[in-house]
RNA sequence: GGGCUUGUGGCGGAACUGGUAGACGCGACGGACUUAAAAUCCGUUGGCCGCAAGGCCGUGUGGGUUCGAGUCCCACCAUGCCCACCA
């Protein structure tokens, strides 16, 4: 190679940008006029550490899918956005005054030169941002579709509140009883608040996913999350005060086991029962437990407390006389609030009557196999259980929930773990509601015509922390007139949660510039569903059931023409680092420590420490830069080396030799084809050489479609590796390496594709077509075991038939079947002949 | 406690619907080039025995099914993630 006509891949990386700048390759068409493909990156928040190295994994991911549709001939939709609003930029404009608006635009400059460095191929004409108020007038406006429709309500409930952030939350930013966000346990408060009723789409949202090609535990999780459970609702007869008590249950067949009954402390009729001589211990533990926080409830959840009431209810089966109980482990917020209790068949009921003495009656006959201890709670036989007695579980249940209803004691129902969504933060940086409150008229929605309700400027961004968001106090702002009535109103003035914006993104990115809807029909149905969505599995439950649920209510006003938003959706798995920390206990950085070729590493005092592999993070000091990376290798073998790491979806350690393989085998790419692009031979290869190169187009299609991007790559280096090898290049191998490589290293492929004559952009370029002919004249190797053991091998054509195979196989075993009897002979097409002998 | 995931060389990882375990790469060792180093190139590289031919062992552990098991079944151990009193 000639060293002065190369280029260092920082320089082909700038060239390459500039080039498809100028040609805009990557603009997608409004209207797709081929076979169209979406695919969607979940588009990040913009945080002020700027990007990771696990951002660029799935980026670079839907980056080489997106280049190998377009050369497949599909109009492709990639595009890039931000997720802009959201506490850090809030907190930092608390404490320093700064708008966080000029943070957040700060920070999406940071991230859009480092992925603009990595030369993905996003449409950036299509760019949103969920702060920019064309943006969020279209949130704004699908809110009052969801308000006139019904689904949204405003309830003085109890909720997640974060003493901390001063502001509440929804169940699902509630971790282990913690705030997501800054780790604060969660207190219980009152507040009157935005609600949206995403349990009336339960049923629907836990169908849907039977459709829709996602990960089997993302589908998993979103089940467990809505939490569907069948079974009945059934009223006991109150006596001391005249009136049914409702429970609920699931298992309506163990009802003649029902010995107790339990009420949540919040529930209505504990004041009501309370006997006169418990009130007092009765009126202690339900001020205990409304104490609790949800911490406390979780930690203690081993061990059950619970008073008695000293009422008693009547089982309706039986005409029992049954104790009723206060206790914190029924929740009020599930079901009735309120129970009857089976302690023979349901291990916390079981738990609890042992603990305070309760009666157990037993009703059900375990399977024969069952050899467990304490309550049985699966499905057997139901005993001593009236009409049911001697049925199975399952028509045990039907039977008596029939029964039931026939009596007029109860009824089927279904419940969900699902609550409704609260739908409203206190806070400054987020979108406004579009609502304003009017004494005469209530609350009105703000017209369509006078959307969007822009965010005002503030001073003090500080929560005012009585439950009220910092907009509370600016009255110019806050005193409207009543879009009705016209007489004085006040603007709603909480905000929406940051999820807000990111429930329909996707749906902007196909028409971000139109004023007059938040997308074109036609536009809409061209370009939908999102045919690939990768991003992280921590939104499995969160973001993916929002926006899910968001499209559904879109769908049913016509708006929208899929029933589900995203038709396949992969996780990329997180990207770990090693960590070193030292025998105090404190974390070092990794670059200032000298590290040995077995990982270890020895501290400027000389101290040894070996790394542990953990989860980057800023207080572990083993966060890897993507800009240092990207300065020592340039974009491609960053590119290379993330997606050659190992799958996409599994979670693997960034080990900085690693890139090493990958920049090496770019390297000898580059030079091979700098030194052969002058001199392709024309005339066509045979043999080997052919059969190689048409397995290479139809692995590295085939991978890449699958997703499989490590052995893609370990495909194209056998290629690659072969090639140099030769004296002469064919003309035809050139093009393919080039092609085949392309949507993993463009910048240094399209740089050869330019030096040697090419127009425009490989990404323009067909992709080569294998030659199922030519892969199917190889030779196979086929092993010929004895007994389980490989003896011998055979070298046949694809071609060569059973009989002939199994033929030259009991030839070639001849000297390890001699004087034995061959009991039988198994000749696997294509892979191996097995005699096995006696 | 429940659910799901994953266990393969010194390391990252390959292995189609049960069919040659360890592809590809890193590292290591040996060699070439060089005054030297870096870079590059060539060779070796799962373990054990053997001069070799070859043999034995080997995919977390213990069983099982099968001509054949990393792959399927049962039990156990370990890991990571999610949910966590939801009746």
């Amino acid at each position: 190679m000639k060293t002065t006509d190369a280029r260092t891949f920082q320089e082909i990386d700038a060239r390459q940008q500039k080039r498809w700048q100028e040609m805009n390759a990557f603009r997608a068409e409004r209207l797709p006029g081929k076979p169209k493909f979406y695919c969607l990156d979940m588009f990040p928040y913009p945080s002020g550490d700027g990007l990771h190295v696990g951002h660029p994994e799935s980026y670079t991911a839907t980056d080489i899918i997106s280049r190998y549709k377009r050369m497949k001939g599909f109009e492709v939709l990639h595009p890039m956005g931000w997720d802009a609003f959201g506490l850090p930029a809030e907190n930092y404009a608390i404490s320093t005054g700064v708008h966080p608006r000029v943070t957040t635009e700060k920070n999406c400059a940071t991230f859009k030169r480092q992925i603009k460095a990595l030369g993905f191929s996003y449409d950036w004409e299509r760019e949103v941002t969920t702060i920019d108020p064309g943006y969020y007038k279209w949130t704004q406006w699908i809110f009052l579709q969801l308000f006139n429709k019904g689904l949204a309500y405003e309830a003085e409930v109890p909720i997640n509140w974060c003493p901390k952030c001063k502001t509440g939350l929804a169940n699902e930013e509630v971790y282990q009883g913690k705030c997501d966000r800054c780790e604060t346990p969660i207190e219980k408060k009152s507040l009157k608040q935005w609600m949206l009723r995403i349990t009336a789409y339960a049923d629907r949202l836990l169908e849907d996913l039977e459709g829709i090609d996602w990960p089997h535990s993302t589908r998993l999780m979103q089940e467990n999350w809505i939490g569907r459970s069948e079974g009945a609702e059934v009223d006991f007869e109150l006596p001391s005060i005249g009136e049914k008590l409702r429970i609920f249950t699931t298992r309506p067949d163990t009802l003649y086991g029902a010995t107790y009954m339990v009420l949540a402390p919040e529930h209505p009729f504990v004041v009501k029962i309370t006997a006169p001589e418990k009130k007092s211990e009765v009126e202690t533990y339900v001020a205990a437990a409304a104490n609790k926080s949800d911490l406390e409830r979780t930690e203690l959840a081993k061990d059950k407390t619970g008073v008695f009431t000293g009422a008693y209810a009547v089982n309706p089966v039986n005409g029992e006389k049954i104790p009723v109980w206060v206790a914190d482990y029924v929740l009020i917020t599930y079901g009735t609030g309120a129970i009857m209790a089976v302690p023979a068949h349901d291990d916390r009921d079981h738990e609890f009557a042992t603990k305070f003495g309760l009666k157990m009656i037993e009703v059900l006959k375990p399977p024969a196999d069952w050899k467990g201890e304490g309550a049985f709670c699966g499905d057997g036989t139901s005993i001593n259980s009236g009409v049911i007695t001697g049925l199975p579980t399952p028509e045990a249940k039907k039977r008596i929930i029939a029964w039931l209803k026939e009596k007029g004691i109860g009824e089927p129902k279904v419940n969900y773990k699902l609550r409704d969504w609260v739908f409203a933060r206190q806070r400054y940086w987020g979108e406004p509601f579009p609502l304003v409150h009017c004494d005469k008229c209530g609350v009105v929605p703000v017209p369509e015509s006078e959307l969007p309700v822009r965010l005002p400027e503030v001073e003090n961004y500080e929560p005012t922390g009585t439950g009220e968001s910092p907009l509370a106090v600016i009255e110019s702002w806050v005193n409207t007139k009543c879009p009705k009535c016209g007489g004085p109103a006040k603007r709603e003035t909480n905000t929406m949660p940051q999820w807000a914006g990111s429930c329909w993104y996707y749906l902007r990115y196909m028409d971000p510039k139109n004023d007059k809807a938040f997308v074109a029909g036609d536009i809409e149905k061209a370009w939908m569903p999102v045919d690939l969505y990768i991003g992280g599995a921590e939104h499995a439950v969160l973001h993916l059931l929002y926006a899910r649920f968001w499209h559904k209510v879109l769908f049913d006003l016509g708006h929208v023409s899929t029933k589900e938003p995203f038709r396949k959706m992969v996780h990329q798995g997180m990207i770990l680092s090693y960590a070193y920390r030292d025998s105090k206990g404190a974390y070092r950085n990794y670059k200032e420590l000298e590290i040995a070729e077995d990982g270890t590493a020895k501290t400027s005092d000389g101290e040894i420490i070996k790394p542990v592999v953990e989860k980057m993070s800023k207080s572990k000091k083993n966060v890897i830069n993507p800009d240092e990376v990207l300065e020592r290798y340039g974009a491609d073998p960053f590119r290379l080396y993330e997606m050659f790491m190992g799958p996409l979806e599994d979670t693997k350690p960034w080990n900085i030799r690693g890139i090493e393989g990958v920049n090496r085998f770019l390297k000898r790419a580059y030079a091979w084809g700098l030194e052969r692009h002058s001199a392709l031979t024309d005339h066509e290869v045979s043999g080997q050489d052919l059969i190689l190169r048409h397995q290479t187009i139809e692995k590295v299609g085939a991978d890449i479609e699958a997703l499989k991007f490590n052995t893609a790559i370990s495909a194209l280096m056998i290629y690659l590796n072969r090639l140099t090898e030769q004296k002469e290049t064919a003309r035809a191998d050139f093009e393919t390496f080039l092609a085949l490589l392309h949507p993993f290293a463009p910048h240094i492929t399209d740089e050869l594709w330019e030096v040697s004559g090419g127009q425009g952009t490989l990404m323009k370029q067909a992709w080569p077509a294998a030659d199922k002919a030519v892969i199917a004249s190889r030779e196979l190797e086929i092993p010929v075991q004895v007994n389980g053991k490989i003896k011998e091998k055979l070298h046949v054509k694809e071609t060569t038939t059973q009989d002939e195979i199994k033929r030259l196989a009991l030839e070639a075993a001849a000297p390890h079947t001699a004087g034995k009897t061959i009991v039988k002979t198994i000749v696997v097409p294509g892979r191996l002949v097995s005699i096995v002998i006696k």
